[in-house]
DNA sequence: TCAAAAGTGTTAAGTTTACACCCATGA
DNA sequence: TCATGGGTGTAAACTTAACACTTTTGA
């Protein structure tokens, strides 16, 4: 088919690069990989892929998340293409960049070991490969906004998680404080946010009421506001 | 240098899709081209170029938009990469999305026939190739988000306006309307955007001040906001 | 008994919205 | 002289920000 009329045109290698964020230790930390093989053995990297023939770029994504976290149907979102010319110094390379969402507790911390990962706080990365910071960078900025918008952020917490949590997560993304009254006024009024009857013993003497996200009623929301 | 490492890796078609803005008989509206040769002659659709070897995604776009427009140095911005693989059904071609704004007494409308090219409101597209429909969608909502946030929607506008002008190109990009004294008000308080001593004649009888956009106040106030 | 996190309301400041009339001028 | 778009201020509603003490309980 594509022969019939495209075939004149040049074409790229193509790879999606993918942020990968995380909750853990009362900050953001990003997923990364140091490259076992040439060119830049060593670097620190963003998990990636190669597009393959016949497979979407959300898929390659995916698929290259699957192999570094072991966890599938991830939370992800495009951010944007990165297309200068020298951008890999081997390899003239396209590079397709998202940012993901991932719950540290789905985690199995022993496939850093054998997958070369890390988990690195946003506050201390090292100097990754190319224009990678700068990719960070432009994730992080992404997913502040979309976190600000649309209650996403909550897949980087457990199913179940109390106003502290949330209240912590949500400082670590915006990177400022926010007090404690106002946060918990917020929460209280967002009725997609429900109260359980159930108390997490784990953080404190007293306990803290535990929360979870309702789909059904976010979505009741969306419909409805306006 | 390519071939040393990534040789073995699938390769694509890329190519930019541009939906171009201007601001026309106080609408919004997006250049369109007709298409002149196989596949789907005669659709509809966005100015598009394929990325040249040696050629940034950046330039792929300018180098279309010239094309198109005869003007160069277009604000552009990318939106994101739509990389399904059907989304052309006659190849695998991955697309990456821009927008740009443009101002329309830059124009020559003599272009229109010479390129098969047609400015069309936004709120009356004809139906356009593939998923070109939602990559307007797409942009309009970008564009919509970058205008609120800083004044690049300006560039839609002469170089002098008045605040009529710029308060329905505002109703037209949000798509609802503004008080007039309320508007009136926020422009004032921009103090990026500075009252010339000239006056309009053209659009009313008592004539209108013109304004213009500073942008060394604008970078000043972008240094020292919070 | 005390340290540590959970929980709780009110007020001031700031922002946004709503609203109606006079002005200047060329045709 | 009148039709047309230009220009003007205030008050109410709403949203956001600031702020400090009491509760519970396991160690």
């Amino acid at each position: 088919m594509e022969k019939l009329y495209y075939v004149d045109y040049p074409k790229f290698l193509v790879v999606t690069d993918c942020v990968v964020f995380c909750f853990k230790d009362n900050q953001l930390n990003v997923l990364l990989v140091k490259r076992d093989f040439e060119p830049s053995k060593g670097a620190w990297c963003l998990p990636s892929a190669f597009v393959n023939e016949n497979e979407s770029i959300d898929h390659t994504v995916q698929r290259a998340l699957a192999a570094k976290t072991g966890l599938e149907d991830i939370f992800i979102e495009q951010v944007r293409c990165f297309g200068d010319v020298d951008r890999d110094p081997n390899a003239r390379i396209i590079s397709i960049m998202y940012y993901a969402l991932i719950n540290i507790h789905h985690y199995d911390e022993k496939l850093n070991k054998r997958n070369n990962t890390k988990w690195f706080p946003v506050k201390e990365l090292p100097t990754l490969m190319y224009d990678q910071n700068e990719m960070v960078e432009v994730a992080i900025k992404r997913m502040r906004y979309r976190t600000m918008e649309k209650p996403v952020g909550l897949r980087m917490l457990p199913h179940l998680f109390t106003i502290s949590q949330l209240h912590k997560l949500v400082e670590a993304i915006e990177d400022k404080p926010r007090d404690k009254r106002n946060f918990r006024k917020v929460v209280e009024e967002a009725y997609y946010i429900e109260k359980t009857e159930k108390i997490d013993k784990s953080s404190s003497k007293r306990g803290a009421a535990l929360y979870r996200f309702n789909q059904r009623l976010y979505d009741h929301y969306l419909k409805h506001k306006l």
